[in-house]
DNA sequence: GTCTATATAATGATAGAC
DNA sequence: GTCTATCATTATATAGAC
């Protein structure tokens, strides 16, 4: 590929310029805040054109969050295996799932929106499925590494995945509120944050808890 | 206060019958997928009656999230000190703000949207406000904790702070998609969720490090 | 495939009776 | 304070020319 799929370029016309424009705006606003009158000045056409290409409004979203899935799901295909131990293997996952999140702010904004909003009904169960499918990686390490003995035995593996995965997700969902907040100073850099943060909880995960039983 | 604020309840007419479905509503839908007919009908009454009472639809809005921030503070207040340990003190802040968030689903899902959602303007400001609060205590625990020696003190103390909010804020969002992931198992009992949480990162922040400079 | 023009329905908001 | 009736605007969606 030559030029990367998920930044503005917008170019005239067609369904490639027509998808570029709904998802820019799709995932700014929402879906009730985008009108197709909108997304038609932005791709540069009018709106019997994009009734044109897509059936109605629900399916061109529709489109957009199928494409963005596939994208994401691509990207984690990627990172599957690496080598070292499983905690190696833990950051570098946990480190690739962020970068790509980051760099693909737009499809990952619309995915949460639809996998955390209310009970919009819309794009839930494709959004959800892409949550579990790098859930599911997560939860599998973490017993690997639990098996092998190198995180206590104690600890749900889905909590310690989810701790990883939560932290992920919040720090792109907040950045731009904690960007200028004086006291947060990590927000820059995210590849520094996240080994950190890994860091602090695979040592929570070694060291044995001392918490009330 | 006899009857609490935020669950259903919807009594017929008046200001705070509005208030409560409009609340109701727009924690679900979003802003701009609700409409006046809407919170008319579950208020049981008629929308020039609302625009009686509010000036529009921002206003309604704004007396919304004005009211749940104020709750929201207030309940944090409640929770400022508490005895023991640093560590204790933390965990105890950061069970409490979990419960809070869960007991006022409506209101936080609401504030969260606001404070996390694109550039919407509408009512970020307020909701970055609430989002600042709850930190900046984490953060001055944190700190107490590292000057007193009970964490190490080679770790932002912001970071920290953002891992506990992060975890319980994800925990809050992510539960209706959790509960029906067959891999989870801890998504029931949010109170020892948080104990498991804060004991893994408390752990983590008092031994060393281990993971490249 | 792409447009102009338009149908149809729903929205936010108001006038004015009671 | 609360309603019925209605306004102006904007939304989704379509018909039909080119």
């Amino acid at each position: 590929m030559q030029n990367h799929q998920d930044k503005p370029l917008i170019n005239a016309g067609g369904e490639q310029g027509i998808l570029q424009a709904a998802e820019a705006l799709f995932a700014e606003k929402g879906f009730d805040a985008v009108s197709m009158s909108a997304i038609a000045k932005l791709a540069n056409t009018s709106k019997p054109n994009i009734y044109h290409h897509f059936k109605n409004k629900n399916e061109l979203y529709f489109a957009i969050m199928e494409a963005a899935v596939q994208r994401a799901t691509d990207l984690l295909d990627a990172l599957e295996d690496s080598p070292g131990t499983i905690r190696q293997r833990l950051a570098d996952f946990s480190a690739g799932q962020l970068e790509n999140i980051l760099l693909h702010d737009r499809s990952t904004q619309l995915i949460m929106r639809e996998a955390f909003s209310g009970t919009s009904e819309r794009g839930r169960d494709i959004a959800k499925q892409m949550v579990s499918k790098v859930f599911s990686r997560l939860v599998a390490m973490v017993q690997q590494g639990q098996s092998k003995g190198e995180f206590r035995a104690d600890i749900d593996p889905s909590l310690a995945a989810f701790m990883i995965v939560s932290t992920n997700m919040f720090y792109f969902q907040s950045k731009p509120v904690m960007e200028d907040n004086p006291e947060i100073t990590f927000s820059g850099d995210a590849s520094t944050f996240n080994r950190i943060v890994t860091d602090i909880i695979f040592n929570g995960l070694i060291t044995q808890g001392n918490s009330a039983p």
